[in-house]
DNA sequence: ATCCATGCGCAACCATCGGTTGCGTACTGC
DNA sequence: GCAGTACGCAACCGATGGTTGCGCATGGAT
């Protein structure tokens, strides 16, 4: 069951400001480029170019409103990003448990 | 039950060409710089360079063999790297599913 | 013992990216 | 109508992912 790996959507969410920056979307169900950029350690510059991207691979999407841009998550594209991490998570995970079991019946069988 | 995220550790991860490596060295148990790039659409030196970063956070280590430099994925800290994958992911998942329970709450209240 | 091939490292170079500062512009509120 | 604020655009900078080109050392065939 393995979901195939979107790298622009796993990318975007690779960056550690981007990462913060959904947090920060989630706990307080939207925000601007103001906004998140006074919770975080870079310019409201930074948080906007952050923004565009997260856009661009529909994590995030945005309302006008009067002189605010006011951006939100998008639930559905988060959750297939989690998806994403779970499966490559889950892929590794069972690849070092194979590797164990080998090496545990190679030891086995030397010991005998 | 939070594990504290390694920036470096998950951005090491966080490229597409050494989240590849990595897959092929578990595959094939061991690789050089070499090896790998005959299976990458990148050149050796640019695998070389991957190899150093992954080296740095401990995810591989190296064996020098002749003349070639085999490497190995560390199983313990990529055990690491995707406990930390799957905290993002559960974190994530935990506040869409908050979120949409307040959503339906909601709507329940406003169709009664 | 020699010579060729191979595996690697180093250096220069380039584009992209994450970040900054500076500036112009447009909406809001008094 | 004017001050303040939220934004976008552009120039610039360092780090990074990628390339090519080179030199060096080791291993195997003659």
């Amino acid at each position: 069951m393995s979901v195939a790996v979107d790298d622009d959507l796993w990318s975007a969410v690779g960056d550690p400001t981007r990462r913060r920056m959904l947090d920060l979307l989630l706990a307080e169900g939207a925000g601007t480029a103001t906004t998140l950029s006074e919770q975080l350690p870079v310019t409201r510059q930074a948080v906007s170019k952050h923004l565009v991207v997260l856009d661009r691979v529909g994590l995030v999407h945005a309302a006008a409103a009067g002189r605010e841009r006011r951006y939100q998550v998008d639930e559905a594209q988060l959750a297939r990003a989690v998806a994403q991490l779970a499966d490559v998570g889950a892929t590794w995970d069972a690849r070092l448990r194979r590797i164990k079991r080998i090496a545990e019946a190679i030891e086995r069988s030397q010991e005998k």
